[in-house]
RNA sequence: GCCCGGGUGGUGAAAUGGUAGACACGCAGGACUUAAAAUCCUGUAACUAUAAUGGUUGUACGGGUUCAAGUCCCGUCCCGGGCACCA
């Protein structure tokens, strides 16, 4: 019987579906085990091929789990709020539940098809109100809760009016806005209800206040750091600029102490706590106060690592939007300031970065004194300070700190030497702390472990600064000015914000004829008609307008799927109580500083109300690596430039226009968002970094001798570089006129440009360039020193050659790769062709999960060659079934075979346990090559071997496991015993080695002594041979392992 | 610049300090076939030698530890990722 896929699989997902397999419940007989992936935004493109890979690892390891008898948790959902739908529905009117639920769909299809054994009776969405109703009520504990630093927990805000209605609030230890004023217990219950308010909001875990957000005006919307890279929006490219706007915010930073601290304890790739521990980024310092001359009552709070370098203080600096600034700006100083300050604001966050290194500032006139020698230094303003990191000023020690030397050379400020072991000062700034302390008043002769403690000290005494911890992590945004998100379940009366009662959530979100802003600015939600709270007293107030970012729905989502039905609570305390935490948790590392931050930082919060059982929901965290597409001539689009819808048409007529490629727009879309390759007769290569510009001009060599064109795109920052046609067209002049091609220098901006040969600018007009925004060059081919460029390794991974006559070539394969007109292959086509257990087992093969690897389908049928190779061995050439009752089964298998089959036990069993799937892959393809070999066809090594493989080939091992008379799901049969018995060999092989060179082998007796074994050894002739008469200084056997003489 | 992770055949990759390159792709040769596809068999790190259980070199580069190093230590180069004026 031929080994037919297709029809095996679609029989068995009916019957699954129809059984209900996968359905779990709460089974206290059984050991539990989570299994989780992130869950998708469910886009219009659909699942890509990228997304399986983790999914199916996941897929893999809980099926084993369950074989191992575990009751396995492994739902699925969608992250169903967020901007794309939102935007779709501004261009069409569709509502975004709508356009959501099409897509969904979609996604629910394509992951049904590839057998993975998600509960969908858990499934949750996180647009649903029966779901957002408990992402509200989340919010409103946050809203309802402090952080009180003493008991180091969240506790109800209850308690702190308690407190201050008794004492006021200078004994209270809780986090709150650093502007909170020092109260009585008098002062207190005089304040009227809107103020007392006002004050509690400074201690809300959640809470409206002003800060400085990333405002995007093409969305709209403010957005997180997370969702800006580059100065431009994520999503959709737009700029981005710095504003200050009152927003809703979560109190996180309450939480960072505990959220490096908690990283401990969890298993969870170094890389990625690496990134949040940098994300948070604690330093330890002292803050100091400086008094301003001649501003009495005015002081100038800075934040320092080095408070031991104060003495080299020899000037202030102030960011300029430092709120001290127009207050110590003289006269005479005045319109240089403002000039500045008006400038530094105008600039893009883009131009900042690219301009980094260039030093500007300003004086402001006033002179601050330095707390422990009474110097008089003059205050500046830059924006190389920071306005939203510590206080927005630092006090500027150019001996110690190369940015303020940098700032002191420029202006000729002075630079003194505060450490004897200081060196070269007139060169650069030495940061070093080694040394005693000079021109350092007090401190004179300590070294930096005993001026440290000195200062501090002295700063308390007279109040002038402290010891302070500051983080780089700010509190988080958590408000949008869009539509489709969770509404914030408040309302506002008399200026302050009033949660809505609980008993009214879900607070649902309201219908509104547009999905725009409102004429007069406020958000989308803005134009809901009669959109107010009722209260009880028959007053009507305004709900908040902003709704809650797309982390939200996502920082607690592992919890819903543990009772997702439940109406009385976002789950039960029985199933929290069973499930306890995600065992394994699946996902890309891009979430490392966004989701995974957001979702611990309020898992730690319902943990300190007692809700959840661990401070750390995820106890190991994979981070699959990415798919991506590859040839080896690409063009390999990058997100950042082309997701842009308008900016992908252009491209596309920009292609056409050429005659590049023809496509479709929906392939080429989803073929830049993932990253795929494609390739065409033309060539086209992606250049990524600097040392790449040489391949560059070697395949460009290459093309021209072809005959071919060449087309180069770089793809970094390119929007915002030139905007204007004209002034591209005139940059493409310049380079026709023989202007040099590229610099090969230090500045980042020289590798975001456009090389394109001289043949296809003669052939195509400038204009045509000049819709793309970008630098254009001529590459020409002579500047390439070509010996030294074929000596570098990444250039032998690309598969040029250099011809005998010193002339580059592509090699033949690459010719052969782009016959197709993309690279991309589409995952239902390879599903059509060779089933989805191909797929499964190919994606698993293709390599490490954790590693990023291209999408080549070439090798896959070595995979599907075994899986037909694993089916014949239950069929004898007539196509009958070999293994049943009534023919082979009671014969009793061979040493041969049992040791076949507990080799596979043992590697498969070690392999998934270290998530090594593609290894696994290997040992069933040695274990049936083997197998074959011998014949073997006995139900006591094949029924086994059928286990082993159901979490890779579930609908395989089913067919078989049926047929071999089963009954019952081969899901729930029991994973193998590895018995090491059979891996006894009578006879072992030991290499022999001299002096660590392999000479040959030996069979001796497994149970041989080591002496018998040396004796015997020195016996054979070739090891005497290559003695050749020398004395043997050491003996050594290493048992089961290796011999190795040494002379 | 700082912090992580890497560098092994033509390719994807294996390798608790113990015969480097398992497994697979590709390629070459062969069998079957009118032919092709499919399938099966053999070979496949490089150089060298072919009478061998042949010899030499080889895991980015240079050193070191060890009987033995892809693996551990020190230094260098390169690639990838993250952060990036964080005082």
């Amino acid at each position: 019987m031929e080994y037919n896929p297709r029809s095996i699989e679609k029989k068995w997902q009916a019957e699954w579906r129809k059984k209900k397999i996968y359905k779990v419940k709460l089974d206290l007989s059984k050991p539990k085990y989570y299994v989780l992936d992130m869950f998708p935004y469910p886009s219009g493109a659909g699942l890509h091929v990228g997304h399986p890979l983790g999914y199916i690892a996941s897929d893999i390891f809980s099926r084993y789990k369950r074989l191992r008898g575990f009751n396995v948790l492994h739902p699925m959902g969608y992250d169903s709020f967020g901007l794309p739908a939102e935007q779709y529905a501004i261009q069409t009117g569709v509502h975004p539940a709508i356009s959501t639920e099409q897509n969904l769909n979609r996604y629910r299809e394509q992951l049904e098809n590839l057998a993975f054994s998600f509960d969908w009776s858990r499934e949750v969405r996180t647009s649903d109100p029966e779901y957002y109703k408990w992402t509200q009520w989340i919010f409103m504990k946050l809203f309802e809760h402090y952080y009180d630093t003493a008991a180091d927990k969240a506790l109800p805000i209850s308690k702190l009016e308690r407190f201050f209605s008794k004492s006021g609030n200078k004994n209270v230890r809780a986090v709150c806005d650093e502007d909170t004023p020092i109260f009585s217990k008098n002062d207190w219950l005089a304040m009227s209800e809107k103020e007392q308010q006002e004050i509690l909001l400074k201690y809300r875990l959640t809470f409206p206040g002003e800060a400085w957000v990333n405002w995007c005006p093409g969305l709209g919307s403010v957005l997180s750091n997370d969702e800006v890279k580059d100065g431009v929006s994520e999503r959709g490219g737009h700029p981005v600029e710095r504003k200050r706007m009152k927003q809703w915010n979560m109190r996180i930073l309450a939480y960072a102490d505990r959220l490096i601290a908690g990283l401990d304890d969890i298993d969870w790739p170094e890389s990625l706590k690496e990134q949040q521990k940098n994300y948070i980024g604690r330093s330890v310092g002292a803050s100091v106060k400086f008094a301003v001359k001649g501003h009495a009552g005015t002081q100038i709070e800075v934040f320092t690592t080095r408070v031991d370098t104060i003495f080299g203080a020899t000037f202030l600096v102030l960011a300029p939007e430092n709120e001290l600034v127009a207050q110590l700006t003289t006269d005479t100083q005045r319109s240089e300031v403002e000039a500045y300050v008006r400038w530094a604001g105008s600039r893009s966050d883009v131009e900042r970065m690219s301009e980094a290194k260039k030093i500007s500032g300003t004086f402001t006139g006033s002179y601050a004194v330095n707390p422990f020698n009474n110097e008089k230094i003059p205050i500046y303003i830059a924006d190389y300070v920071l306005a939203n990191y510590g206080t927005g000023a630092v006090m500027a020690v150019p001996s110690g700190d190369q940015r303020d030397w940098n700032f002191a050379t420029h202006f000729g400020l002075p630079i003194v030497q505060i450490l004897d072991s200081q060196q070269n000062l007139d060169v650069a700034a030495d940061p070093t702390k080694g040394g005693k302390y000079v021109n350092s008043g007090f401190i004179n002769g300590m070294t930096f472990e005993e001026a440290e403690p000195a200062l501090i000290s002295f700063l308390e005494k007279k109040k002038l600064g402290r010891g302070k911890v500051q983080f780089k992590l700010r509190n988080a945004i958590f408000s949008r000015q869009r539509y489709w998100g969770e509404p914030v379940p408040a309302f506002w009366k008399d200026g302050v914000p009033y949660l809505i009662p609980e008993n009214e959530l879900p607070l649902l979100l309201p219908a509104v004829d547009k999905y725009l802003p409102t004429e007069t600015g406020e958000p989308p939600l803005g134009r809901a008609e009669n959109w107010k709270y009722s209260a009880p007293d028959g007053q009507k107030y305004e709900y908040e307008l902003s709704t809650m970012p797309g982390w939200a729905g996502s920082s607690w989502y592992w919890y819903r799927y543990m009772d997702s039905k439940n109406g009385a609570a976002f789950a039960s305390k029985k199933a929290i109580n069973y499930w306890q935490d995600v065992d394994l948790y699946l996902g890309g590392s891009e979430h490392a500083t966004g989701h995974l931050m957001y979702s611990r930082f309020w898992n730690h919060f319902l943990f300190d109300l007692g809700l959840v059982p661990k401070k750390e929901y995820a106890r190991k965290l994979i981070n699959q690596g990415m798919i991506q597409g590859r040839s080896n001539f690409v063009f390999r689009a990058k997100e950042k430039f082309y997701e842009e819808y308008l900016k992908i048409k252009v491209l596309q007529s920009f292609f056409a226009e050429m005659g590049v490629i023809e496509f479709d727009l929906p392939e080429f879309e989803a073929a830049v968002q993932y990253d795929f390759a494609f390739a065409s007769n033309d060539l086209v290569i992606e250049v990524i970094s600097k040392k790449l510009v040489e391949k560059v001009e070697i395949v460009h060599r290459a093309a021209e001798a072809d005959g071919k064109r060449l087309l180069v795109l770089f793809s970094e920052n390119l929007a915002a570089k030139i905007n204007q046609p004209e002034e591209i067209a005139a940059v493409i002049r310049a380079a026709l006129n023989g202007r040099e091609t590229y610099q090969d220098n230090d500045s980042p901006e020289s590798f975001e440009q456009l090389y394109v040969s001289q043949n296809l600018i003669e052939k195509y007009s400038p204009d045509c360039f000049s819709k793309l925004h970008v630098d254009v060059n001529i590459v020409e081919s002579d500047v390439l020193n070509l010996e030294k460029a074929n000596s570098r390794p990444m250039f032998d991974r690309a598969n040029f050659k250099l011809d005998s006559d010193g002339k580059f070539t592509c090699s033949w394969e690459i010719e052969k790769m782009s016959k197709s007109k993309f690279n991309v292959v589409n995952p239902d086509d390879v599903i059509e062709q060779h089933g989805v257990d191909c797929f499964r087992m190919f994606e698993m093969f293709l390599g490490p999960i954790t590693d990023a690897k291209p999408w080549i389908t070439q090798g896959i049928t070595g995979v599907s060659g075994f899986l037909r190779k694993f089916w014949s061995l239950f069929f004898d050439e007539k196509g009958n079934f070999l293994v049943s009752e009534r023919l082979v089964s009671e014969v009793e298998p061979s040493r041969d075979e049992l040791r076949v089959l507990h080799t596979a036990i043992k590697k498969v069993t070690e392999d998934i346990e270290r998530f090594s799937m593609n290894t696994c892959v290997s040992h069933f393809m040695i274990a049936v090559n083997d197998l074959r070999k011998i014949n073997a066809s006995k139900r006591a090594v094949l029924e086994p071997l059928v286990i082993l493989v159901t979490p890779f080939a579930p609908h395989l091992a089913e067919e078989l496991w049926q047929k071999m008379g089963n009954a019952g799901t081969v899901c729930d049969a029991k994973w193998p015993v590895f018995n090491e018995d059979f891996l006894k060999m009578d006879i072992i092989t030991y290499p022999v080695q001299i002096n660590g060179k392999h000479r040959g082998n030996i069979e001796v007796p497994t149970e041989m002594p080591a002496g018998e074994v040396e004796k015997l050894v020195l016996e054979q002739e070739f090891v005497q041979r290559n003695l050749a008469g020398a004395a043997v200084k050491k003996f050594i056997v290493v048992p089961g392992r290796i011999v190795n003489i040494v002379i």
